[in-house]
DNA sequence: CAATACACGATAAATCCAGTGGACATTTAC
DNA sequence: GTAAATGTCCACTGGATTTATCGTGTATTG
């Protein structure tokens, strides 16, 4: 299961997505993202912050300041947002590239046969979600308008 | 990631699968199980328990009971073990077949974009997972002998 | 310089995870 | 039949994580 966090992390993006792909696009503030997406305020500030740190968005301060995305939607992969928002997508924190940690309990990593099954699951599991871009997602909505939470 | 319990669950079927598959297999008692698994003991009793009530494992009790494997490992289903144990594993609680759940904030899954993408990756997914057993597993290590933790 | 916007840290309630403890029920060995 | 070994069940706890909210600070612009 993802987080609440990664659903309205994902609803921001759309929304960003969403009027990048307007004529003129505007950065849009954190309460008008907050609109659009059905999400808490106060809550999606800190997201946006993480998803900004990211280098997936970009911020601009002020007056007439906003968000907006900062690279085309097929350049952001969900597999990295995940990573940012719910952490590490492993099974097993030992066969995680970027968080690896050895179990505790584990004394060959070699043998494990916990380990080595979960890897071929996770390899083959890795090729598609690491595939999975925004514009994926922009895409598959095509038709509807999608406003507050649909 | 998989809990600590799941991990634990699957030492456990391990054990169990190692023992079956000797000449003379006898019933493991928790203790056994816990020493040869390196679970604690107290721990391992809530898991078996839940195992049991899953129908994978059977359990006698009394003087001389303990526990051995209900159905043969090429029967059991690694996923199934997920479900029991750490509930579900789709991405979102309205992709779940045994655990269906509305999203609270969502107005029409039909066109859900979040739900669409997710739903293929899920499905890709389910297919891998799904045809993983317990025997796959004992397979798996074949040459070390694999005691605590290994 | 004041209004508007993002930035950041503290805090808090609810839930989940990992594990422990005690009391009870069932079976077998003697 | 009784004691000992074993599984069964319920309650509880400490710590981490999730899902937020609040207050305050900082940058920008009209």
């Amino acid at each position: 299961m993802i987080t609440q966090k990664m659903k309205y992390a994902l609803k921001a993006l759309l929304v960003l997505g969403d009027e990048a792909a307007k004529d003129q696009p505007h950065p849009l503030t954190i309460e008008e993202i907050a609109k659009r997406s059905g999400t808490p305020k106060r809550f999606l500030e800190h997201i946006l912050l993480e998803v900004r740190n990211a280098g997936v968005i970009s911020s601009i301060r002020g007056r007439s300041g906003g968000y907006s995305l900062l690279k085309r939607p097929a350049e952001i992969s969900i597999s990295e947002l995940l990573r940012t928002i719910d952490g590490p997508i492993a099974p097993l924190p030992c066969l995680s590239r970027r968080a690896y940690q050895r179990c505790e309990d584990c004394s060959d990593e070699a043998t494990c046969r916990i380990r080595k099954v979960f890897a071929e699951v996770f390899w083959s599991y890795l090729v598609i979600i690491d595939s999975l871009t925004l514009e994926d997602m922009l895409r598959s909505g095509a038709v509807a308008e999608q406003v507050i939470g649909a």
